[in-house]
DNA sequence: CCGGTCTGTCACCAATCGGTGAGTAACAGT
DNA sequence: ACTGTTACTCACCGATTGGTGACAGACCGG
């Protein structure tokens, strides 16, 4: 891919010749950042690569190594860039409803997460690289996504206090551990533990019975 | 790695030189799917290909190609050895207590299978390639393991019948999701949405919240 | 106008990948 | 002992990988 503004020249001119790229760092960097985005969230991590983002982005991946530092500084920037996940998955109001409890919080956010994680393909490949790698490059994007979901929980919980007598971290970490494994496995095959999760239909049975789960735990 | 009896050659008179691999065409079989499950178990499917594992086993990748028919050929074949899986982890008894309910038995699969999948690193790389790649040899694998994981939960339920009014599927297929999950992401980076999974202590922990989750659903 | 810096391109490297065709050595049957 | 089959090895293929050094052209300050 050329630049946003070297493409607008040769449509305009309909050029078929090579007519020069712009020399715009800047807007270079923001290519390469955008295709390797791009590349994980639909290729996944398997073809992730220097060649394969510099051919996606249209540029030499020598610009890689330089604007970069190599595909390592790539996936710190893509780690960055999760930060603004938080802000873009907060919504204004609680959907109508009072959350009185803390089993109605949970149960909102669960739903909440489930339903941004489905749309979420980058978000999606992120956590499966999580599960099966362990090397440098994914242990800090682990650290930037845990962060923001962290950051995400934060805001949402707002003032209420979580029940005495439970081990809230662990249970919380349960559920989330079920609903992220739930939607991989779904964008991955379409079916979890033999539950299918195709049509609409199917995922509301699953919500239900994740506020089910939720609701036995929390009451 | 050569065949165990030319190892045992060569253990025995010491010679540097080759001294010649046994001809013995089953042993050479074994050796080979031995050294793939070892390979996908240890190194991950990252990297699983004709000639790691054709290293590994210490012959040529042909033997491969002639013996299993490639690489597809060679993950059916750790797929339908998946079947052993079953039989393997069926306990005898119920651990010296009687399951009355449906809650006192999904209990006891949950932690079981816990368990199972934490002393069993083939299949937690099995289930994080699920997860990540779409790809025939993936469902083919994906189908055994299911197989094989819908047997075992067959035979230990015995002939107890689940509640009514309850979306049994879809509720067992969260419990288990969260389980693989937090298995999947304790095994790669020793922690899970924030929660530590290192020592015994950490996993005591899961296993009481998952209990507490079990038993929120089922009573 | 000239020299240096910045942006981008290209050619090349060794290593590895999956895959194949040809050859060799050990065995079994006659 | 000769013959054919079986088990196995080796050398090579084209493609792709991550990585580097050299070069060309646009831009800017003097």
């Amino acid at each position: 891919m050329l630049n946003e503004t070297a493409v607008a020249v040769l449509e305009q001119t309909g050029a078929a010749e090579p007519e020069k790229r712009i020399r715009d760092r800047g807007a270079t960097e923001r290519a390469i950042l955008k295709a390797a985005k791009n590349l994980l969230a639909e290729e996944g991590f398997q073809n992730f690569g220097i060649n394969a983002v510099a051919r996606r982005a249209g540029c030499d991946k020598q610009l890689i190594y330089r604007y970069y530092g190599g595909l390592d500084g790539l996936v710190e920037a893509i780690g960055a860039d999760l930060g603004n996940w938080v802000k873009d998955r907060i919504p204004e109001d609680t959907g109508g409803m009072f959350l009185l409890t803390y089993g109605d919080l949970m149960e909102r956010l669960s739903l909440l997460f489930l339903e941004a994680l489905r749309e979420d393909p980058l978000m999606r490949r992120i956590v499966a690289w999580e599960v099966s790698e362990n090397t440098e490059q994914v242990k800090r994007l682990s650290e930037a996504r845990s962060k923001a979901l962290g950051q995400w929980l934060d805001r949402m919980r707002g003032s209420l206090t979580p029940p005495k007598g439970v081990d809230v971290a662990a249970v919380n970490a349960l559920i989330f551990a079920s609903i992220q494994h739930l939607v991989l496995a779904a964008a991955a095959g379409g079916q979890c533990a033999g539950l299918l999760l195709k049509n609409g239909k199917d995922w509301e049975k699953a919500a239900t019975a994740l506020k089910r789960l939720v609701r036995g735990v929390y009451g």
